[in-house]
DNA sequence: CCTTTAGTTTGATGTTCGTCAAACAGTTTG
DNA sequence: CAAACTGTTTGACGAACATCAAACTAAAGG
């Protein structure tokens, strides 16, 4: 049998200040971004934060509460996504800017150079 | 003789994360709505945030510093706009989808019910 | 069972940040 | 010059928050 989703905010419940709020964080940030192409990702699988597991799970807790991810428990791990379609019905445009190339380049350019 | 702008960064020194950083805070988004024409607002025309002078100050720094605006002092007042081309160059639709009318309903929303 | 594994929750800590009040700076007007 | 006006800066305070460590929950494996 299929997991249910953890506790998330339907559609018309999502409010831009939390998103925004939910992104003031470079470390949600870049989780953001690991999640662009909207498919299932193991959160394992995620880029390494350099914190704590307590504090990774925090960030993913916001930003699935601001609406942002959707989380499913399969076994003992996790898939989550981006909410791309609901989030693009609610506020047209902004995810596709904030997972823009440009967008991309800027948040993970400090973790890339040589 | 006209005057120069107050400090702002350039467009290729605008990051990602200040820009979200700035959205942040209920007061700053409703600023930015506030200037989502792209126009010159004096800032005395702002709406009301319900806060003391010095904090709308540090409120319309931020917003500068990340570069979101543009300021010009004049005589004792200023002019103040969104470097809305200079933001859409950077990061595309960003912008654009801070400002829809869907985003701006949701932020001013709570204020505007009867 | 016991252990390991994957993730969450709780409590504590230090920092960031929004806010205010007061002092300050520059401009306009009397 | 003096007074009024518009906005900035500084310092202090409290709330929000990112982080960690430790305890906890639940699932797999031996």
């Amino acid at each position: 049998m299929v997991d249910q989703p953890l506790p998330m905010p339907a559609a018309a419940e999502i409010r831009l200040p939390e998103l925004v709020k939910a992104l003031a964080d470079q470390n949600r940030l870049k989780i953001v971004m690991a999640l662009a192409d909207g498919e299932f990702h193991h959160i394992i699988d995620l880029p390494d934060l350099d914190v704590q597991k307590s504090t990774q799970s925090h960030h993913l807790r916001t930003l699935r509460e601001a609406g942002f991810t959707e989380t499913y428990i399969e076994g003992r791990s996790c898939r989550i996504r981006l909410r791309v379609d609901t989030l693009d019905a609610r506020f047209p445009g902004f995810v596709e800017a904030l997972t823009s190339p440009a967008a991309r380049a800027d948040v993970l350019a400090p973790a890339l150079p040589a």
